[in-house]
RNA sequence: GGAGGCUUAGCUCAGUUGGGAGAGCGCACCCUUCACAGGGGUGAUGUCGCAGGUUCGAGUCCUGUAGCCUCCACCA
């Protein structure tokens, strides 16, 4: 006997130590000229910290195309790395700074906080390499990147300066989303709003020339100091007369115009506002429209400077308190509202986003947007998604973009290529430092971490050289990742290749929705309800892990963390497992795998290749089309049902013949048939796939180096009609035993009748199929009372004797009979149909008139039964 | 305000050009030398959210509607 797998399924030795044999090996390392190029890259992980369980998915998912592509034939680069991740290491830092030291980053100058950081990144990212071995991912490591390595530092600079040079990126004074805690600006991506209960204030800005009174609203009135003005609605009767007059700001006594812009909305409040040019976007606007000073009242810490006067120092919200109380004591406040609005919150920090006065850089964005739009009209150059649906998302968000803040007042990043000349304050925007250095400030600022994520699949392969992988595995094949960075990410990867590649990044974007936990809520750090994917890992496998993770999802769909569902695919294994031990079990030592030889087939073995070659190809169509979870089912039913449940419980009765072909046949199929199980699994389950194919007799040296199977030519002609009649029969016989309180192992006799009535005569072949799955031995005719159950393609039957059962029978006959009038009456109504008639296709209406005739056949043998038993 | 998703068996979910409702888990009964008791066999359970429409035929397409959820925009 060969030797054998071990008796029990062991996750851990089966994948201990393979992962690092691959690598070592080169199986993951793309550059094999002679075939087809295929290119993922890898969504880089932050170095902030380790994965989670939606990055084991999204590995999955790449992993699992990059080992079907390379069984398919193709060169395949799945490219690793890791991102920088800008404000969230920042801040990791800063808190480990706290924690361990008591200090904060600006009590260390940039160049000591940038070392912590290196430190740091170095840590995180030998955590994720070894978390990527864990998973299995076959990731080529010599071409590993990272978002801040040399090669990005010059890519991230020449594509700055170029959108420079070329006008689509400008410095300026802008309103923008401003962390105060964080004290840097956010894109408005990095913004999310959520309901907050607030209070809406109406004071009374008292008009100076008339006295009357101008009921404002704000809900924000730390904002008033620098109120610069009160606009009005040019047809607002109410407020027309007062237009170009002044009213006092009740928070400082300033006056201010009252103007008159069509912006306001007479509807909406008092039909009157207070512009706040400094700090609410809108307002800017206005501002600009109307020249109108734009001073601001808050430092960037979100205390108020001195434009507040007396309420310098105080953080704004201390000061919205005490300056309601202060105008309410001198009888300007009208009254005060508890509402629940929308407020914007740091994606980092989490606190309340100020809107505030800034300079900073920003691209824009518009012209940049509508090149990857019209693209998307061009069936070459169109960035296709998985599900369709999103391409929607995408598009409409770039069809409402607005420009990209993009400089951050951070240390951990690419620093701004910007120079200030000490003296003439000139600026200089290049990718070359000054050559007069000394005579120069750099911009102080770093660029948002997207904005180099964004040049991720171009410039992870050499970009802007003109190198070589660039030109072989540029653009990417398949982007996967999920839907909640399609505007962070996906977009700005497509205009940025736009512009800088005039190609698309990737052909294809698979995307994948969130995982959650057991009840469905999202994970998260407060909820303390995250999955560790190393513990998954660790008590079952990578394998299960893997297999849960990409069978019981929908593309684009969220799916939920179920303990139970990795345990059945845990089973599953285990089932592959057994299987394959009684494979080897049965095989004679010296078998090679050339020695598998299909003549001398028998009824079993024709129809287990027959259903495997089905299997091949519907695996093949759904992994093309991503869809994963639809192959996996399909395999896990091929192997659990058809291959160990039927079939290796029928070859039993092939390997114990008297026979010598018919045993060979029966050993060439099972290996056969085992080894493509195996390929077809392979992308899914790679490490127990391997383990079992290195036992199996082989041909290559791993798993890794195989192919796709072939379809077996010969099985495609097979005729399976007979064998699944049998099949059904079989079942039909347990169900009479069961049905009978028979125990499965007790004999009993059958005959069986095809519709007509006529002796069905089984074959040696068939004969021994019904008795051993079925202990049931066939008779050629058999006497006195038989019962009876109608099978696909005629009846089944059986002494009365040896069931010893009258009431079960007519129970159960008349269950059945009600079905098949069902059914009948069902044909019929349709075959009755006249439009059904005229306009149903030939083959429908055919197999329904056949469908119909059996129905018949079989109610009437039922019904024949039926009375005999009642007689 | 705009866009999208979900609603199918007790639970979690599949269901890909419209043609006799599925899986896993759970549940009931039976079964152990012979690959696997983390197993085998048999069985029960669904007016496919609701209402219309198109069609010979709708879980599947269209319209409307309810509930849950997500994203985008806006909010003096």
């Amino acid at each position: 006997m060969k030797e054998n797998l071990a008796q029990k399924y062991d996750h851990h030795a089966v994948e201990e130590g393979r992962y690092d044999e691959w690598v070592g090996k080169g199986y993951f390392t793309a550059g094999d000229l002679s075939k087809k190029p295929y290119t993922i890259v890898i969504p880089p992980p932050n170095v902030t910290g380790m994965l989670h369980i939606g990055h084991a998915w999204d590995n999955t998912l790449q992993d699992i195309i990059s080992r079907y592509k390379r069984l398919k034939g193709f060169d395949m680069l799945y490219l690793p790395g890791t991102d920088h991740a800008g404000i969230a290491t920042e801040a990791k830092v800063d808190a480990r700074l706290r924690a361990e030291q008591g200090i904060s980053r600006r009590d260390l100058t940039r160049e000591q906080f940038l070392e912590k950081a290196y430190e740091w990144k170095e840590e995180y990212a030998g955590i994720i390499h070894q978390q990527w071995a864990k998973l299995g991912n076959s990731l080529d490591y010599t071409r590993e990147r990272f978002t801040m390595d040399e090669g990005f530092v010059k890519a991230v600079r020449h594509v700055f300066v170029t959108l420079y040079n070329d006008g689509l990126i400008y410095r300026g004074k802008r309103i923008i989303n401003w962390d105060p805690e964080a004290r840097t600006a956010l894109s408005n991506l990095e913004v999310y709003y959520q309901d907050d209960p607030g209070q809406m204030f109406y004071f009374n800005y008292r008009v100076k020339e008339t006295g009357d009174d101008l009921v404002i609203a704000t809900t924000r009135p730390e904002t008033m100091f620098t109120d610069e003005c009160i606009i009005v609605h040019p047809d607002d009767e109410r407020y027309k007369h007062l237009i170009g007059m002044h009213a006092v700001n009740p928070a400082n006594h300033e006056e201010i115009p009252i103007i008159a812009d069509s912006y306001v909305d007479m509807e909406f409040g008092t039909g009157a506002m207070k512009c706040t040019p400094a700090h609410d976007p809108n307002d800017f606007e206005i501002g600009v429209r109307h020249g109108l000073p734009m001073r601001s009242c808050m430092h960037d810490n979100a205390t108020m400077n001195e434009n507040a006067g007396i309420y310098e120092g105080m953080d704004r919200f201390a000061c919205r308190e005490a300056l309601v109380k202060a105008i309410k004591e001198e009888g300007n406040l009208i009254r005060i509202e508890n509402i629940v609005h929308s407020v914007g919150h740091s994606e980092r920090t989490h606190c309340v986003v100020e809107p505030y006065l800034s300079e900073q850089w920003f691209v824009r964005m518009k012209p940049l947007a509508e090149d990857v739009l019209a693209h998307q009209n061009d069936p070459e150059q169109r960035i296709v998604f998985y599900p369709e649906r999103f391409s929607r998302t995408f598009e409409q968000w770039l069809e409402n973009i607005e420009d990209w803040c993009i400089s951050r007042q951070l240390w951990w990043g690419h620093r701004v290529p910007a120079w200030y000349h000490k003296e003439t304050g000139e600026l200089y925007v290049g990718e070359e430092d000054p050559k007069d250095p000394e005579n120069w400030v750099q911009d102080e600022d770093v660029m948002d971490t997207w904005f180099s994520s964004a040049l991720w699949p171009f410039a992870t392969l050499g970009w802007p050289d003109d190198t070589a992988d660039l030109a072989r595995y540029y653009p990417n094949d398949t982007m996967v990742t999920g839907y909640d960075i399609i505007f962070f990410w996906v977009a700005r990867m497509a205009f940025q290749a736009r512009y800088f590649t005039h190609n698309l990044p990737f052909r294809h974007v698979l995307i994948h929705g969130l995982i959650r936990d057991a009840q469905g809520r999202k994970m998260s750090k407060s909820l303390g309800n995250g999955v560790d994917p190393m513990k998954v890992i660790d008590e079952y496998g990578a394998d299960a892990l893997r297999f849960f993770l990409t069978t019981n999802s929908t593309p684009g769909q969220d799916m939920r963390y179920i303990p139970e569902k990795v345990e059945a695919a845990w089973n599953f294994i285990n089932k592959l497992w057994n299987a394959s031990r009684f494979v080897l079990m049965n095989l004679e030592d010296d078998m090679t795998y050339d020695d598998i030889d299909l003549s001398n087939l028998s009824d079993a073995d024709k129809w287990i290749l027959f259903k495997l070659n089905r299997t091949i190809k519907h695996i093949e169509e759904n992994n093309e089309k991503y869809e994963f979870a639809l192959a996996g089912n399909e395999l896990y039913s091929f192997v659990w049902d058809d291959f160990c449940s039927w079939y290796v419980e029928l070859s039993k009765a092939s390997l114990n013949s008297a026979d010598e072909t018919v045993r060979k046949a029966a050993r060439s199929t099972l290996l056969l048939a085992l080894t493509d199980i195996i390929k077809l699994l392979f992308p899914f389950m790679p490490f127990v796939t391997e383990e079992i194919y290195l036992k199996l007799p082989h041909q290559k040296a791993s798993l890794n180096l195989e192919s796709w199977p072939e379809v077996i030519k010969e099985a495609e002609d097979f005729d399976i009609t007979d064998t699944e009649r049998l099949i059904s029969a079989i079942s039909r016989i347990r169900e009479m035993k069961a049905a009978s309180g028979l125990k499965p192992s007790a004999p009993v006799h059958v005959r069986i009748r095809d519709l007509d009535g006529n002796g069905v005569t089984l074959t040696a072949d068939q004969a021994m199929m019904v008795e051993r799955m079925a202990k049931a031995q066939w008779i050629e005719d058999a006497s006195g009372d038989l019962t009876v159950v109608s099978v696909n393609g005629g009846t089944i039957q059986i002494p009365s004797a040896e069931l010893q059962n009258k009431e079960e029978e007519i129970a159960k006959l008349q269950k059945e009979a009600e079905r098949l009038g069902k059914e009948l009456s069902r044909s019929e109504g349709i075959l009755n149909n006249p439009g059904f008639l005229a306009k149903a296709p030939e083959a429908k209406i055919a197999q329904e008139k056949k469908k119909q005739e059996d129905y018949r056949k079989q109610l009437d043998a039922v019904e024949e039964r039926l009375r005999e038993l009642e007689a």
